[in-house]
DNA sequence: TCTGGGGTCCTAGGACCC
DNA sequence: TCTGGGGTCCTAGGACCC
Protein backbone atom coordinates (compact mmCIF):
# COMPACT_ATOMS: atom_id res chain seq x y z
CA UNK A 1 0.00 0.00 0.00
CA UNK A 2 1.08 3.33 -0.60
CA UNK A 3 0.67 6.55 1.48
CA UNK A 4 0.03 9.97 0.27
CA UNK A 5 1.09 13.06 2.71
CA UNK A 6 -0.36 16.27 1.17
CA UNK A 7 -0.34 19.25 3.42
CA UNK A 8 -3.20 21.48 3.68
CA UNK A 9 -3.22 24.73 1.86
CA UNK A 10 0.15 24.23 2.65
CA UNK A 11 1.79 28.04 1.92
CA UNK A 12 -1.71 29.76 3.80
CA UNK A 13 -0.43 26.98 6.87
CA UNK A 14 2.72 28.22 6.71
CA UNK A 15 2.04 31.91 6.81
CA UNK A 16 -0.84 30.47 9.57
CA UNK A 17 1.86 28.48 11.75
CA UNK A 18 2.71 32.16 13.27
CA UNK A 19 -0.15 33.83 12.98
CA UNK A 20 -2.61 31.98 14.77
CA UNK A 21 -4.92 35.23 14.43
CA UNK A 22 -5.13 33.76 10.92
CA UNK A 23 -7.04 30.95 12.19
CA UNK A 24 -10.84 30.95 10.86
CA UNK A 25 -9.97 34.14 8.03
CA UNK A 26 -9.90 33.74 4.93
CA UNK A 27 -6.19 34.19 3.83
CA UNK A 28 -4.54 33.48 0.28
CA UNK A 29 -1.02 33.71 -0.90
CA UNK A 30 -0.13 34.84 -4.11
CA UNK A 31 2.80 33.94 -6.87
CA UNK A 32 5.85 36.17 -7.39
CA UNK A 33 5.12 39.92 -8.59
CA UNK A 34 2.10 39.34 -6.39
CA UNK A 35 0.58 38.32 -9.56
CA UNK A 36 -2.00 35.52 -8.96
CA UNK A 37 -3.25 33.33 -6.26
CA UNK A 38 -1.55 30.14 -5.69
CA UNK A 39 -2.66 28.97 -1.68
CA UNK A 40 -6.09 29.37 -0.25
CA UNK A 41 -7.60 28.81 2.83
CA UNK A 42 -10.46 26.93 2.97
CA UNK A 43 -12.26 30.17 3.74
CA UNK A 44 -10.89 31.73 0.90
CA UNK A 45 -12.51 28.53 -1.15
CA UNK A 46 -15.60 29.44 0.55
CA UNK A 47 -15.85 32.96 -0.89
CA UNK A 48 -15.19 31.50 -4.65
CA UNK A 49 -11.63 32.38 -5.06
CA UNK A 50 -10.62 29.93 -7.40
CA UNK A 51 -6.94 28.89 -8.03
CA UNK A 52 -4.88 31.48 -10.52
CA UNK A 53 -7.11 34.39 -9.38
CA UNK A 54 -5.20 37.62 -10.76
CA UNK A 55 -4.81 39.56 -7.25
CA UNK A 56 -5.94 43.16 -8.86
CA UNK A 57 -9.51 41.26 -8.84
CA UNK A 58 -9.85 40.37 -5.35
CA UNK A 59 -9.57 44.51 -4.48
CA UNK A 60 -12.59 44.29 -3.65
CA UNK A 61 -12.08 41.78 -0.93
CA UNK A 62 -9.23 42.98 0.53
CA UNK A 63 -9.76 46.73 0.70
CA UNK A 64 -12.53 46.08 3.77
CA UNK A 65 -10.27 43.43 5.35
CA UNK A 66 -12.55 40.22 4.38
CA UNK A 67 -9.64 38.59 2.56
CA UNK A 68 -6.26 38.60 3.91
CA UNK A 69 -2.95 38.55 1.09
CA UNK A 70 0.23 37.07 1.77
CA UNK A 71 3.07 37.72 -1.07
CA UNK A 72 4.74 34.16 -1.64
CA UNK A 73 8.05 34.08 1.04
CA UNK A 74 9.19 30.71 -0.19
CA UNK A 75 12.19 30.73 2.14
CA UNK A 76 9.98 30.20 4.59
CA UNK A 77 7.32 27.43 2.88
CA UNK A 78 10.57 25.63 2.12
CA UNK A 79 12.19 25.28 5.82
CA UNK A 80 8.89 24.15 6.91
CA UNK A 81 8.60 21.31 4.24
CA UNK A 82 11.73 20.02 5.28
CA UNK A 83 10.48 20.48 8.77
CA UNK A 84 7.53 17.93 7.61
CA UNK A 85 9.18 15.69 5.17
CA UNK A 86 11.86 15.01 8.15
CA UNK A 87 9.27 13.56 10.85
CA UNK A 88 8.45 11.37 7.49
CA UNK A 89 11.72 10.44 7.24
CA UNK A 90 11.60 8.76 10.72
CA UNK A 91 8.22 7.31 10.51
CA UNK A 92 8.04 5.63 7.18
CA UNK A 93 10.65 3.14 5.15
CA UNK A 94 10.75 4.19 1.71
CA UNK A 95 10.18 8.29 1.52
CA UNK A 96 9.80 9.82 -1.74
CA UNK A 97 9.74 13.45 -1.66
CA UNK A 98 7.09 14.38 -4.59
CA UNK A 99 6.90 18.05 -4.37
CA UNK A 100 6.97 20.82 -1.88
CA UNK A 101 3.95 19.63 -0.07
CA UNK A 102 3.34 16.35 -1.05
CA UNK A 103 5.39 12.77 -0.35
CA UNK A 104 4.39 9.16 -1.16
CA UNK A 105 5.69 6.61 1.77
CA UNK A 106 4.91 2.91 2.18
CA UNK A 107 5.13 1.34 5.53
CA UNK A 108 6.34 -2.62 5.73
CA UNK A 109 5.01 -5.18 7.68
CA UNK A 110 1.89 -3.58 9.63
CA UNK A 111 -1.59 -4.60 9.50
CA UNK A 112 -3.86 -2.27 7.56
CA UNK A 113 -5.38 -1.48 10.90
CA UNK A 114 -2.03 -0.83 12.50
CA UNK A 115 -0.93 1.19 9.11
CA UNK A 116 -4.22 3.52 9.69
CA UNK A 117 -3.35 3.96 13.46
CA UNK A 118 0.45 4.97 12.66
CA UNK A 119 -0.82 7.26 9.90
CA UNK A 120 -3.41 9.17 12.24
CA UNK A 121 -0.30 9.62 14.83
CA UNK A 122 1.92 11.11 12.18
CA UNK A 123 -0.88 13.76 11.59
CA UNK A 124 -1.31 14.52 15.05
CA UNK A 125 3.01 14.98 15.23
CA UNK A 126 3.42 16.72 12.54
CA UNK A 127 0.29 19.75 13.38
CA UNK A 128 2.19 19.48 16.81
CA UNK A 129 5.40 19.61 16.17
CA UNK A 130 5.56 21.77 12.59
CA UNK A 131 2.01 23.28 13.69
CA UNK A 132 1.12 22.24 9.75
CA UNK A 133 -2.46 20.34 8.82
CA UNK A 134 -2.02 17.36 6.67
CA UNK A 135 -4.03 14.80 5.14
CA UNK A 136 -3.07 11.15 4.47
CA UNK A 137 -4.37 8.79 2.08
CA UNK A 138 -3.36 5.05 1.58
CA UNK A 139 -4.36 2.65 -1.60
CA UNK A 140 -2.73 0.04 -3.61
CA UNK A 141 -1.22 2.73 -6.22
CA UNK A 142 -0.46 6.65 -5.94
CA UNK A 143 -2.92 7.67 -8.54
CA UNK A 144 -5.70 6.11 -5.82
CA UNK A 145 -3.41 7.39 -3.05
CA UNK A 146 -4.17 10.53 -4.36
CA UNK A 147 -8.01 10.19 -4.20
CA UNK A 148 -7.78 8.98 -1.02
CA UNK A 149 -5.86 12.00 0.38
CA UNK A 150 -8.62 14.21 -0.84
CA UNK A 151 -11.52 12.85 0.61
CA UNK A 152 -9.53 12.79 3.96
CA UNK A 153 -8.68 16.39 3.34
CA UNK A 154 -12.86 16.89 1.99
CA UNK A 155 -14.84 14.60 4.77
CA UNK A 156 -14.05 15.95 8.57
CA UNK A 157 -14.78 12.22 9.41
CA UNK A 158 -12.16 10.90 8.40
CA UNK A 159 -9.59 12.89 11.07
CA UNK A 160 -7.03 13.08 8.55
CA UNK A 161 -6.86 9.47 7.32
CA UNK A 162 -8.29 7.71 4.74
CA UNK A 163 -7.81 3.91 3.94
CA UNK A 164 -9.01 2.90 0.39
CA UNK A 165 -8.24 -0.67 0.78
CA UNK A 166 -11.41 -2.62 -0.65
CA UNK A 167 -12.59 -3.09 -4.02
CA UNK A 168 -15.82 -2.22 -2.86
CA UNK A 169 -14.62 1.21 -1.27
CA UNK A 170 -12.45 2.32 -4.59
CA UNK A 171 -15.18 1.75 -6.75
CA UNK A 172 -17.59 3.79 -4.48
CA UNK A 173 -14.83 6.62 -3.91
CA UNK A 174 -14.47 6.32 -7.67
CA UNK A 175 -17.81 6.96 -8.51
CA UNK A 176 -18.03 10.27 -6.34
CA UNK A 177 -14.70 11.72 -7.90
CA UNK A 178 -15.36 13.83 -11.05
CA UNK A 179 -12.92 12.60 -14.02
CA UNK A 180 -11.21 15.91 -13.84
CA UNK A 181 -9.70 15.60 -10.52
CA UNK A 182 -8.06 12.46 -11.65
CA UNK A 183 -4.33 12.67 -11.06
CA UNK A 184 -2.89 12.98 -14.72
CA UNK A 185 -6.57 14.10 -16.06
CA UNK A 186 -5.24 17.85 -17.03
CA UNK A 187 -6.90 20.76 -18.15
CA UNK A 188 -7.09 19.43 -21.83
CA UNK A 189 -8.05 16.11 -21.83
CA UNK A 190 -10.47 16.54 -18.66
CA UNK A 191 -12.72 18.12 -20.76
CA UNK A 192 -12.34 15.99 -24.06
CA UNK A 193 -13.60 12.93 -21.79
CA UNK A 194 -16.44 14.49 -20.90
CA UNK A 195 -17.06 15.52 -23.98
CA UNK A 196 -17.42 11.47 -24.58
CA UNK A 197 -19.74 10.84 -21.67
CA UNK A 198 -17.17 10.43 -19.17
CA UNK A 199 -18.15 12.53 -15.78
CA UNK A 200 -16.37 10.50 -13.01
CA UNK A 201 -13.22 8.92 -12.27
CA UNK A 202 -15.08 5.51 -12.56
CA UNK A 203 -16.36 5.73 -15.74
CA UNK A 204 -12.85 6.20 -16.97
CA UNK A 205 -11.94 3.29 -14.74
CA UNK A 206 -14.43 1.08 -16.89
CA UNK A 207 -13.76 2.00 -20.03
CA UNK A 208 -12.28 -0.85 -21.97
CA UNK A 209 -8.38 -1.21 -22.24
CA UNK A 210 -8.05 -0.56 -26.26
CA UNK A 211 -10.17 2.51 -26.14
CA UNK A 212 -7.50 3.94 -23.57
CA UNK A 213 -4.74 2.88 -26.20
CA UNK A 214 -6.35 4.77 -29.11
CA UNK A 215 -7.28 7.85 -27.19
CA UNK A 216 -5.01 8.40 -24.14
CA UNK A 217 -1.54 6.76 -25.39
CA UNK A 218 0.88 5.83 -23.02
CA UNK A 219 0.46 8.30 -19.96
CA UNK A 220 -3.26 7.38 -19.93
CA UNK A 221 -2.66 4.30 -20.03
CA UNK A 222 -0.85 4.59 -16.79
CA UNK A 223 -3.44 6.51 -15.20
CA UNK A 224 -6.21 4.11 -16.45
CA UNK A 225 -3.95 1.01 -15.01
CA UNK A 226 -3.43 2.95 -11.98
CA UNK A 227 -7.62 3.77 -10.76
CA UNK A 228 -7.70 -0.08 -11.53
CA UNK A 229 -5.96 -1.13 -8.62
CA UNK A 230 -2.45 -2.27 -11.12
CA UNK A 231 0.93 0.03 -10.10
CA UNK A 232 2.01 1.75 -13.15
CA UNK A 233 3.44 5.02 -12.06
CA UNK A 234 7.09 4.54 -10.91
CA UNK A 235 9.38 6.07 -8.51
CA UNK A 236 11.07 9.66 -9.83
CA UNK A 237 14.52 9.34 -10.23
CA UNK A 238 15.97 12.19 -8.41
CA UNK A 239 19.29 12.53 -9.35
CA UNK A 240 20.51 15.66 -11.29
CA UNK A 241 17.77 17.74 -12.67
CA UNK A 242 17.91 17.75 -16.41
CA UNK A 243 17.36 21.57 -16.83
CA UNK A 244 16.92 24.40 -14.93
CA UNK A 245 15.12 27.67 -15.51
CA UNK A 246 15.60 31.00 -14.05
CA UNK A 247 12.48 33.28 -15.59
CA UNK A 248 10.26 36.82 -14.02
CA UNK A 249 7.77 38.89 -15.50
CA UNK A 250 8.58 42.65 -14.96
CA UNK A 251 6.39 45.11 -13.11
CA UNK A 252 6.82 47.48 -16.26
CA UNK A 253 7.15 46.08 -19.91
CA UNK A 254 10.37 46.94 -21.07
CA UNK A 255 12.19 47.10 -24.97
CA UNK A 256 15.30 48.57 -24.25
CA UNK A 257 18.41 46.19 -25.46
CA UNK A 258 20.35 47.65 -22.48
CA UNK A 259 17.12 46.79 -19.85
CA UNK A 260 16.99 43.14 -21.18
CA UNK A 261 20.50 42.84 -21.12
CA UNK A 262 20.37 43.32 -17.32
CA UNK A 263 17.60 41.02 -16.40
CA UNK A 264 18.88 38.33 -18.62
CA UNK A 265 22.20 38.41 -17.06
CA UNK A 266 20.49 38.02 -14.16
CA UNK A 267 18.62 35.07 -15.05
CA UNK A 268 21.70 33.15 -16.52
CA UNK A 269 23.95 34.09 -13.14
CA UNK A 270 20.80 32.31 -11.19
CA UNK A 271 21.08 29.65 -13.11
CA UNK A 272 24.71 28.83 -13.21
CA UNK A 273 24.73 29.48 -9.22
CA UNK A 274 22.23 26.90 -9.56
CA UNK A 275 24.41 24.72 -10.90
CA UNK A 276 27.42 25.12 -8.80
CA UNK A 277 25.33 24.35 -6.06
CA UNK A 278 24.12 20.99 -6.99
CA UNK A 279 27.97 20.28 -8.62
CA UNK A 280 27.04 20.23 -12.70
CA UNK A 281 27.40 22.26 -15.68
CA UNK A 282 25.25 22.58 -19.17
CA UNK A 283 26.14 22.36 -22.65
CA UNK A 284 23.22 24.36 -23.89
CA UNK A 285 21.89 27.71 -22.96
CA UNK A 286 18.24 29.51 -23.74
CA UNK A 287 17.07 32.52 -23.50
CA UNK A 288 13.60 33.03 -24.16
CA UNK A 289 11.76 36.90 -24.40
CA UNK A 290 8.15 37.07 -23.86
CA UNK A 291 5.71 39.91 -25.08
CA UNK A 292 2.38 40.56 -22.72
CA UNK A 293 -0.07 38.14 -23.96
CA UNK A 294 -2.62 39.63 -22.11
CA UNK A 295 -2.43 43.15 -24.37
CA UNK A 296 -3.97 41.59 -27.50
CA UNK A 297 -3.87 45.19 -28.97
CA UNK A 298 0.18 44.81 -29.04
CA UNK A 299 2.22 43.44 -31.12
CA UNK A 300 2.88 39.32 -29.64
CA UNK A 301 6.60 37.90 -30.10
CA UNK A 302 7.87 35.24 -28.01
CA UNK A 303 10.94 34.46 -29.39
CA UNK A 304 14.17 31.86 -28.25
CA UNK A 305 17.59 30.56 -29.31
CA UNK A 306 19.70 28.07 -27.81
CA UNK A 307 23.30 28.21 -27.44
CA UNK A 308 25.58 25.60 -27.73
CA UNK A 309 28.61 25.55 -25.61
CA UNK A 310 31.63 23.42 -26.51
CA UNK A 311 32.16 21.95 -23.16
CA UNK A 312 29.92 22.04 -20.28
CA UNK A 313 30.04 25.23 -18.30
CA UNK A 314 28.64 26.54 -14.76
CA UNK A 315 31.02 29.59 -14.22
CA UNK A 316 28.84 33.01 -14.11
CA UNK A 317 30.99 34.51 -17.33
CA UNK A 318 30.46 31.93 -19.56
CA UNK A 319 26.81 31.17 -18.67
CA UNK A 320 25.71 34.83 -18.85
CA UNK A 321 27.85 35.07 -22.22
CA UNK A 322 26.15 32.39 -23.46
CA UNK A 323 22.75 33.67 -22.60
CA UNK A 324 23.18 37.26 -24.12
CA UNK A 325 24.70 35.84 -27.01
CA UNK A 326 21.06 34.27 -27.87
CA UNK A 327 20.00 37.39 -26.48
CA UNK A 328 21.31 39.23 -29.20
CA UNK A 329 19.93 36.61 -32.07
CA UNK A 330 16.45 37.28 -31.31
CA UNK A 331 16.38 40.96 -29.69
CA UNK A 332 13.89 43.34 -32.05
CA UNK A 333 13.96 46.78 -30.46
CA UNK A 334 10.33 47.29 -32.00
CA UNK A 335 8.58 45.15 -29.28
CA UNK A 336 7.52 45.92 -25.64
CA UNK A 337 8.69 42.62 -23.37
CA UNK A 338 6.84 41.44 -20.29
CA UNK A 339 8.83 38.63 -19.42
CA UNK A 340 12.43 36.93 -20.08
CA UNK A 341 13.95 33.85 -18.91
CA UNK A 342 16.83 31.85 -19.31
CA UNK A 343 16.72 27.79 -19.04
CA UNK A 344 19.93 25.53 -18.99
CA UNK A 345 20.13 22.09 -20.28
CA UNK A 346 21.91 18.81 -21.55
CA UNK A 347 23.49 19.19 -17.86
CA UNK A 348 26.47 17.16 -16.74
CA UNK A 349 27.80 15.80 -13.10
CA UNK A 350 31.03 18.69 -13.13
CA UNK A 351 33.60 16.39 -13.00
CA UNK A 352 32.40 14.91 -16.94
CA UNK A 353 32.48 18.18 -17.79
CA UNK A 354 35.90 18.61 -18.62
CA UNK A 355 36.55 15.23 -20.68
CA UNK A 356 36.05 16.54 -23.88
CA UNK A 357 38.60 15.71 -26.66
CA UNK A 358 39.16 18.76 -28.19
CA UNK A 359 39.19 22.12 -25.29
CA UNK A 360 40.16 25.00 -27.28
CA UNK A 361 39.60 27.26 -24.35
CA UNK A 362 41.84 28.89 -21.99
CA UNK A 363 42.82 26.98 -18.94
CA UNK A 364 44.32 29.78 -17.03
CA UNK A 365 40.98 32.04 -18.07
CA UNK A 366 38.53 28.50 -17.08
CA UNK A 367 40.55 28.39 -13.42
CA UNK A 368 39.95 32.34 -12.94
CA UNK A 369 36.16 32.16 -13.48
CA UNK A 370 35.70 29.65 -11.17
CA UNK A 371 37.53 30.96 -8.76
CA UNK A 372 35.44 34.61 -9.51
CA UNK A 373 32.23 31.68 -9.41
CA UNK A 374 33.16 30.51 -5.90
CA UNK A 375 33.92 34.28 -4.52
CA UNK A 376 30.50 35.09 -5.72
CA UNK A 377 28.67 32.31 -4.53
CA UNK A 378 30.20 33.33 -0.72
CA UNK A 379 29.13 36.70 -1.35
CA UNK A 380 25.86 35.51 -2.23
CA UNK A 381 23.28 35.64 0.80
CA UNK A 382 26.12 36.94 3.20
CA UNK A 383 25.27 40.83 3.91
CA UNK A 384 29.26 41.70 5.36
CA UNK A 385 30.22 40.88 1.82
CA UNK A 386 27.55 42.94 -0.05
CA UNK A 387 26.87 42.26 -3.47
CA UNK A 388 29.04 40.53 -6.26
CA UNK A 389 27.89 40.36 -9.70
CA UNK A 390 29.07 41.05 -13.20
CA UNK A 391 29.25 44.33 -14.63
CA UNK A 392 26.51 43.53 -17.13
CA UNK A 393 24.06 42.36 -14.46
CA UNK A 394 21.65 44.62 -12.49
CA UNK A 395 22.81 46.99 -9.50
CA UNK A 396 21.04 45.32 -6.24
CA UNK A 397 19.07 42.06 -6.13
CA UNK A 398 17.46 40.63 -9.50
CA UNK A 399 14.22 40.39 -7.59
CA UNK A 400 14.38 44.01 -7.31
CA UNK A 401 11.67 45.64 -8.75
CA UNK A 402 9.34 42.77 -8.43
CA UNK A 403 5.86 43.73 -6.51
CA UNK A 404 6.20 42.28 -2.73
CA UNK A 405 3.93 44.51 -0.91
CA UNK A 406 2.18 41.58 1.71
CA UNK A 407 5.17 39.52 2.85
CA UNK A 408 5.74 37.62 6.13
CA UNK A 409 8.99 37.64 8.25
CA UNK A 410 11.67 34.85 7.29
CA UNK A 411 10.14 33.12 11.01
CA UNK A 412 12.60 30.23 10.71
CA UNK A 413 15.50 31.41 8.94
CA UNK A 414 16.53 35.11 9.67
CA UNK A 415 18.23 35.69 13.14
CA UNK A 416 16.84 38.97 13.48
CA UNK A 417 13.32 37.35 12.91
CA UNK A 418 13.93 34.79 15.44
CA UNK A 419 15.30 36.96 18.01
CA UNK A 420 11.90 39.17 17.18
CA UNK A 421 9.75 36.33 17.71
CA UNK A 422 11.18 35.02 21.04
C1' DT B 1 -2.47 49.87 -13.88
C1' DC B 2 -2.30 45.11 -12.13
C1' DT B 3 -2.51 38.48 -14.99
C1' DG B 4 3.60 33.26 -11.71
C1' DG B 5 7.47 30.05 -11.90
C1' DG B 6 9.72 25.65 -12.42
C1' DG B 7 9.82 21.12 -13.72
C1' DT B 8 8.97 16.14 -16.39
C1' DC B 9 7.55 13.10 -20.07
C1' DC B 10 5.65 11.87 -24.65
C1' DT B 11 5.04 12.29 -29.58
C1' DA B 12 5.58 13.59 -34.27
C1' DG B 13 8.46 14.99 -37.68
C1' DG B 14 12.82 16.12 -39.70
C1' DA B 15 17.64 15.15 -40.44
C1' DC B 16 20.80 12.01 -40.64
C1' DC B 17 22.99 7.19 -41.13
C1' DC B 18 23.69 2.65 -43.79
C1' DT C 1 7.54 7.50 -66.20
C1' DC C 2 9.84 4.89 -62.88
C1' DT C 3 12.73 6.74 -57.16
C1' DG C 4 13.59 1.38 -50.74
C1' DG C 5 13.78 0.08 -46.18
C1' DG C 6 15.17 0.40 -41.65
C1' DG C 7 17.23 2.57 -38.18
C1' DT C 8 18.84 6.58 -34.58
C1' DC C 9 18.97 11.08 -32.75
C1' DC C 10 17.35 15.63 -31.98
C1' DT C 11 13.95 19.19 -31.45
C1' DA C 12 9.70 21.60 -30.84
C1' DG C 13 5.42 21.54 -29.07
C1' DG C 14 1.99 19.83 -26.15
C1' DA C 15 0.37 17.68 -22.11
C1' DC C 16 0.82 17.02 -17.42
C1' DC C 17 2.38 18.09 -12.43
C1' DC C 18 3.18 21.22 -8.21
Amino acid sequence: MYALVDCNNFFVSCERAFRPDLEGKAVVVLSNNDGCVVSRSNEAKAMGIKMGTPFFQLDKYTRNGLLIPFSSNYTLYGDLSARVMSILAEESDHLEIYSIDEAFFTLEGLTLEDLEAHCRALVARIRQWVGIPVSIGIAPTKTLAKLASHFAKKYKGYRGVCLMETEQKRRKALGMVPVTEVWGIGRRLGPKLQSKGIKTALDLADKKRDWIDEELHKPGLCTWLELNGEVAVEEEEHEARKSICTSRSFATMLSRYEELRERVSDFAASCARKLRSEGTAARKVTTFIWTNRFREDLQQYYPSATICLPRAENSNQEVVGAALQALKSIYRPDVLYKKAGVIVHDILPQEEASQVLFDEGDPVLREKEAVLSALMDRAHGDPRLGDLRLAVQRKGHYAEGIRREHCSPLYTTSLDEIIKVY
